[in-house]
DNA sequence: GGGTTGATGTTC
DNA sequence: AACATCAACCCG
């Protein structure tokens, strides 16, 4: 299976972050299938860091779709986050949860976790187990520029899951935006839920 | 199980 | 001061 071309992020931020959920994330050895995402838009949107960070904005401005904006947040964790520019709405998707599939015994290491669905099951548990930190901000995870070990690929499970959207986790403005996207009965998704409804 | 709380540091 | 979190701890 191919690795996704930046065109796939060169198109509506909510979109995107519906299509991710299925692809399989790689990472220097590591992997798992994306089965949770959240997005936020870079206009119109309180929750995105847009709205408040200037940092982001030039990021946004800057960088091309397809890198990854990765961040500290809580003093503790990292979050994992792609850029999607040059389609309807731009903005960036929060990668929640992954069930994990290559690397497996590096991941349980890194995570001091032996059971599988607590290696991945939330944005800053994956970022442990991946070991991704501020260095990793800006990596292009499409083009050329792509590091070798890195790229969303399209999986053959893509279309077997049947994706479900929510409201976004863990923040306090736009809190009623259905702009969270998980895979069903999945048992790698982060735990906290509000309405879930089915996606077309 | 479910709710609560403390740990921790960057950004504005 | 707020924060796109997590795990340990309580209670039952």
């Amino acid at each position: 299976m191919p690795f996704l071309g930046t065109a796939f992020f060169q198109r509506d931020v909510v979109e995107v972050a519906r299509d991710l959920v299925g692809t399989e994330l790689v990472w220097h050895g590591c992997s798992g299938i994306i089965v949770e995402t959240e997005a936020y838009a870079a206009e119109g949107d309180p929750a995105c860091h847009t709205a408040t960070r200037p940092s982001a904005r030039e990021f946004m401005k800057s960088r091309p779709p397809g890198s990854a904006y990765v961040y500290f947040n809580y003093g503790m964790y990292w979050l994992f986050n792609l850029l999607v520019k040059g389609g309807e709405r731009d903005g960036l998707i929060l990668v929640r949860a992954l069930d994990p599939r290559r690397g497996i015994e590096v991941m349980q290491q890194r995570r001091q976790r032996e059971k599988l669905h607590e290696l991945c099951s939330g944005p800053g548990k994956l970022a442990v187990a991946l070991a991704i930190d501020g260095k990793h901000h800006g990596t292009p995870m499409t083009g050329r520029q792509r590091p070798a070990g890195c790229g969303l690929r399209a999986s053959a499970t893509t279309t077997e899951h049947e994706v479900l959207c929510d409201v976004r986790v863990g923040i306090s403005q736009a809190t009623d935006f259905p702009w969270r996207f998980l895979a069903k009965d999945n048992g790698h998704v982060s735990v906290r839920h509000g309405r879930v409804k089915k996606v077309a």
